[in-house]
DNA sequence: CTGAAAGCGCTTACAG
DNA sequence: CTGAAAGCGCTTACAG
């Protein structure tokens, strides 16, 4: 007969004060040791059925919950995953961050999330903070500004990283990116397709590198097409909807406007139709606009917004099969990859009027 | 003179198969005991003030990492709360969950994220697996159709749980919810005094808590207004665009059609419009329609929406603050905490027409 | 003000 | 197939 521990019928309420089940307890309460507990709970073959099958039952009856952080102590291992997301609050990051979540919990691991508000400071905070839980790797959409000395200083000790989206100079980890460049392509040469032959590029900073690169596809289709392109077509704004609003009227300073748009993304687009409504322009009639990530709102705006489809939820599980590939293999040399983007076609672009 | 145990020039690179740097090295190299680390790692004035220095030097020089998840374990806390939602690719709920992360980083506590996407199977998974890293506490906003039972048999070891949005029958914990019955109930009194008579609730599940909410706000203020709720005016459908905008022929089958419905939610709301459009029914001149959430949208659809501002991010602080409370509280009886709405009128809701 | 010892809950060789 | 012992990285009384 062994020592029974179970607590009787007064389980109810609070079990936040009650001291937590351990090996230790089920271990004696069967009577074996703890090592024979630990081997059942990682399912080793080694431990006789009937002995499994005692333990089992004494683990049910106790309620007994792993305690991984313990496990994880003594293994050297970690099965968290921390990832750092620079804007939450954006639909497609949020669908980013649900699409990691997804994959990463499919192979056992767990999500230890930072949101960063694209404060540079606040994310090297949230990183120091979640680099104490020793995770087995970081995913990092970087906020803007960001600079890779500070975060290697604070990222040091994390072996697996992944960066996504953005990609501060100098940096040596994995990185994942969207095509930008053959997004802006494909969104332009559609615009030329229609008849457009005066097109602006609308938005975005200049000095982030996805702005870069959406330009630098902009710019290689109207070559292609022998069209040329004009500095006063180069309209920079913040990438918010009341700044592209309010930056429409650059399109309107030149002697002949423009008859289409390539914007640096949705939010921007839309934006550009809030101002060219107030103008009295219709867009998707008077105007062609395309914008770059498909946000849920793109295909029910009014006109609906052609745009580049990104897939944030397919990009998000991607993101942690890179890194749980990085983890599996520590040493394999620095990985870029770059995600598709597909264009999709709606009312927002039709051939230039007149 | 101490051993020094650094590593000269070669921290280039691969960090991830290098031992970590513990108390114990730091100590060795200082020739202090770890206990005496320790104290200066938490700030004790116990220290002499030099040896806190000398400590301070050699944990930078070394760029040690506090291993937090070593130190809960011998002292027994944890500074993780597992963030539970249903649906994070909603941006309310993400808004919800930046808000929760905020706030529960400035306590320096780390969030442990689960996305269940409503279903309550993954719920029981995503929670069994979260509970493992022994959480202060749990925030879940639970799956649609969950039960208290399988939520009280996986989080029993939980003694702090703080439940959001929606509350499973018979459950005992704390409860952060909007107030969705004065909610609905301006919104339909709004809609009264803008003329209106026979108004329709539209949208959502009959057998949802937050939708009998709204609901019972509806009835009371037609009832307060002397007004007829007649049973054709009650509308289900799932709270989605496509479902809505399906749904809408449910208003166009009695002989007098009503002028405007208050509606489950934003979405339910925008699909509404779309249906009432392609019956070339105009929101907010031939039909007015008001909605719940103020998501971003809202306020730039055409027309823009009249509805509730439920603040997201807000309610993820006031969340995190509940949750803290409980913590440091255990023992303290079950609150209910009921966050306030706010009408924002624009240009969906008008009088009627005639 | 500092150190030696024990222990948090788990796992891993090593014997038997 | 099972147990005794040591240890993951930290902290906490307890001496001195």
């Amino acid at each position: 007969m062994s020592t029974r521990a179970h607590s009787g019928g007064n389980n109810t309420g609070r079990a936040g004060g009650s001291r937590a089940v351990t090996v230790t307890d089920i271990a004696r309460a069967v009577g074996v040791s703890r090592a024979t507990v630990s081997l059942v709970l990682r399912g080793s073959p080694l431990v006789h059925a009937d002995t499994r099958a005692r333990v089992h039952a004494e683990l049910q009856r106790q309620r007994y919950v792993y305690n991984r952080a313990a496990a994880n102590l003594r293994r050297r291992t970690s099965t968290i995953v921390a990832l750092v997301i620079n804007d939450l609050s954006n639909p497609f990051f949020a669908e980013f961050a649900a699409g990691v979540d997804e994959a990463l919990g499919e192979q056992g691991y767990v999500t230890l999330l930072g949101n960063t508000g694209e404060s540079p400071r606040r994310q090297q905070a949230v990183l120091a903070s979640l680099m104490e839980h020793a995770p087995a790797g970081v995913i990092l959409s970087p906020a803007e500004h960001s600079e890779a000395a500070s975060l290697r200083a604070v990222m040091g000790a994390a072996g697996n990283v992944l960066l996504f989206n953005r990609e501060p100079a100098g940096h040596e980890w994995d990185f994942l990116a969207l095509d930008n460049a053959h997004g802006a392509q494909l969104a332009t040469r559609h615009l030329i397709e229609l008849g457009h032959r005066d097109i602006a590029f609308f938005g975005g900073h200049a000095d982030s590198s996805s702005c870069q690169q959406r330009r630098s596809g902009y710019v290689a289709a109207m070559a292609q097409a022998g069209l040329p392109v004009r500095e006063a077509r180069m309209v920079e704004c913040a990438p918010t909807r009341p700044q592209a609003a309010a930056a429409t009227q650059a399109l309107f300073e030149t002697a002949e406007r423009p008859t289409a748009a390539v914007c640096y993304n949705d939010n921007v687009a839309m934006g550009l139709m809030l101002g060219l409504f107030a103008r009295g322009v219709q867009p998707g009639r008077d105007f062609s606009v395309t914008g770059f990530d498909d946000i849920p709102e793109a295909a029910l705006s009014t006109p609906a917004l052609t745009t580049l489809a990104v897939d944030p939820r397919a990009r998000g599980r991607q993101a942690a099969q890179l890194l749980l590939q990085r983890i599996g293999a520590p040493d394999a040399s620095v990985a870029r990859t770059i995600a598709p983007v597909e264009l999709r076609v709606r009312q927002s672009s039709a051939p230039p009027p007149g």
